[in-house]
RNA sequence: GGCCCGUUCGUCUAUCGGUUAGGACACCAGGUUUUCAACCUGGGAAGAGGGGUUCAACUCCCCUACGGGCUGCCA
């Protein structure tokens, strides 16, 4: 249940984010996190905003920032305002941490790694908490030592700390389970905890939408919040992506980056609505368009279980979003996946045919290769290379008649039906069904067996192409 | 180990105490068909287990099991 405090005023403009650490790929996790914000703000008339969090110097590569924004780009989550270098306000969350030092709020722990290291192990041995205990917590600062520091959160010890979430409800973590973490490191840079805290707070976000796996750290940045006297957001976590195996998303089932998809020729249209009915639904509704999507998405609709990728699902999803583009767009997107997964560029003459084809390769195509694969009409090279199951079928019927239909096919005006009458009628003259002859005559116009029906090809391809790929069979 | 979260057909999910537990993907069978596909019809398929609360529980509470997360000077 909602409570009453969450609800924000009307006049507060909704601002969401979408804070990647820039250490590799966009994962389809991250993608539909940032998509549940997207949507979200483009409901509101809010802003999405864009923030790399890159305060982790050792992993945090320039790569991995264009790869997430270009996969967002590709997914056509456009952001407002330019992106935001985290490390680049170091000096901000650094002043915030000194601040919360001057408020009692935060200490100076001069405890190093090796002593942590001990402490931990000594609580382990005698089954202890292992949450680290500073001795310099009440430390007089008089006694304080000469040499580096880190700025620790003075957290509350007694008590509990309550996380109101939309999708899992109101959370309570005893303040006994949570230790005085880092806020700023002993070279001075902040951590991570210290500064979503500040960058949420001064960009003014007003709902964080993230991954489940932030549910406890929800609390421990709500005792940041209280102590600076700032507002707390509203938070939403939202269930993990499992792999096909109801395990930890690897590499085998759903772990790659947003452009591999691409390259596999999922069109983002698909790939869009399929992210978006994963862990979030409205009613009975499947397929739906983004402008859809944007109307309807609400955190109410968010589910509190981790769902599985599936690949089939996904497919037909892209099936239905390729069958109801329209064609002029249709197009650029296929140009773009040629592209990206290394395929050869179309000529002008087969961009032109496959712009024609378009209306009966579309209805028949889950995703990219597919469509591609029935355009072979289209993309093959003359003289039409013949496949051995198509020469098969080839050599059912005889040549002959194939070469007797070139004359019929010069007199038929180039409608559908009649040139299915022209053929239909050499098939009754010998005895065949159509069958028997446009099984053949597709692969003398395809070369093999998987394309559109023969009388699409036909019209697609035009009557001196259809003309001239027969001569090359019957020659 | 401690704490937190989760658990409806194989999968994604609907259900906001009373339904023959619905839909979609996948699967199976049949039909149609100029191959593949598409399409049409039909079919099998679920409330993790155990206790409560209630006239009534998938829905609320507790326990257990299983899965996941946090427990870092990573994010």
């Amino acid at each position: 249940m909602v409570s009453e405090r969450l609800t924000l005023p009307m006049s507060r403009q909704v601002i969401t984010r979408f804070a990647p650490s820039p250490t590799g790929y966009l994962h389809i996790g991250g993608a539909r996190t940032a998509l549940f914000n997207w949507l979200y703000a483009r409901g509101r008339g809010g802003k999405f905003l864009l923030r790399i969090e890159d305060t982790d110097r050792e992993r945090s590569t320039p790569e991995a920032t264009e790869a997430i924004l270009r996969g967002l780009k590709w997914l056509g989550l456009d952001w407002d305002g330019e992106a935001t270098s985290q490390f680049a306000r170091k000096d901000r969350h650094a002043a915030v941490a000194y601040a919360m030092l001057a408020k009692g709020r935060a200490y100076k722990c001069f405890s190093t790694q090796e002593e942590i290291e001990a402490f931990r192990q000594a609580a382990e041995a005698e089954k202890r908490s292992t949450l680290f205990v500073s001795p310099w917590r009440d430390a007089d600062p008089a006694s304080h030592p000469d040499r580096p520091f880190v700025i620790r959160m003075k957290a509350p010890r007694d008590g509990e700390t309550v996380v109101e979430d939309t999708v899992l409800g109101t959370v309570r973590v005893a303040n006994a389970q949570l230790d005085d973490m880092v806020c700023l490191r002993s070279d001075g840079t902040p951590t991570y905890m210290l500064a979503v805290v500040v960058d949420d707070h001064d960009m003014g976000v007003t709902h964080v939408i993230r991954g489940n796996e932030h549910l406890n750290n929800a609390a421990r940045q709500t005792m940041i919040y209280q102590a600076m006297g700032w507002d707390v957001p509203v938070w939403a976590h939202i269930p993990l992506i499992n792999g096909t195996d109801g395990k930890k998303l690897s590499k085998r089932h759903g772990a790659l980056g947003v452009e591999e998809y691409q390259a596999m020729g999922y069109p983002a249209a698909g790939m869009r609505n399929y992210l978006t009915r994963l862990g979030w639904s409205h009613g009975d509704d499947e397929f739906f368009t983004s402008a859809q999507a944007v109307k309807w998405f609400d955190l109410k609709g968010i589910g509190r279980s981790p769902s599985q990728f599936d690949f089939k699902k996904l497919e037909s999803l892209c099936g239905q979003h390729i069958a109801a583009s329209a064609d002029a767009a249709l197009l650029p997107e296929i140009e773009a996946f040629l592209n990206v997964s290394g395929r050869p560029a179309l000529t002008d003459a087969q961009r032109d045919l496959m712009l024609r084809g378009l209306y009966c390769l579309k209805d028949r195509a889950k995703i990219f290769p597919e469509l591609i694969d029935k355009a072979h009409f289209i993309l093959c090279s003359r003289p039409v290379p013949i496949e051995e199951g198509a020469a098969k079928a080839l050599d059912t019927v005889s040549r002959g008649i194939l070469a007797e239909l070139t004359p019929q096919l010069q007199n038929v005006s180039w409608t559908r039906d009649e040139l299915e009458a022209a053929v239909a009628k050499v098939a009754a003259a010998h005895g065949l069904g159509l069958g028997k002859i446009a099984g053949p005559l597709r692969a003398a116009i395809a070369g093999r067996t998987v394309s559109p029906s023969v009388f699409d090809m036909m019209l697609v391809l035009g009557r001196n192409e259809i003309l001239a790929r027969l001569s090359d069979v019957t020659a």
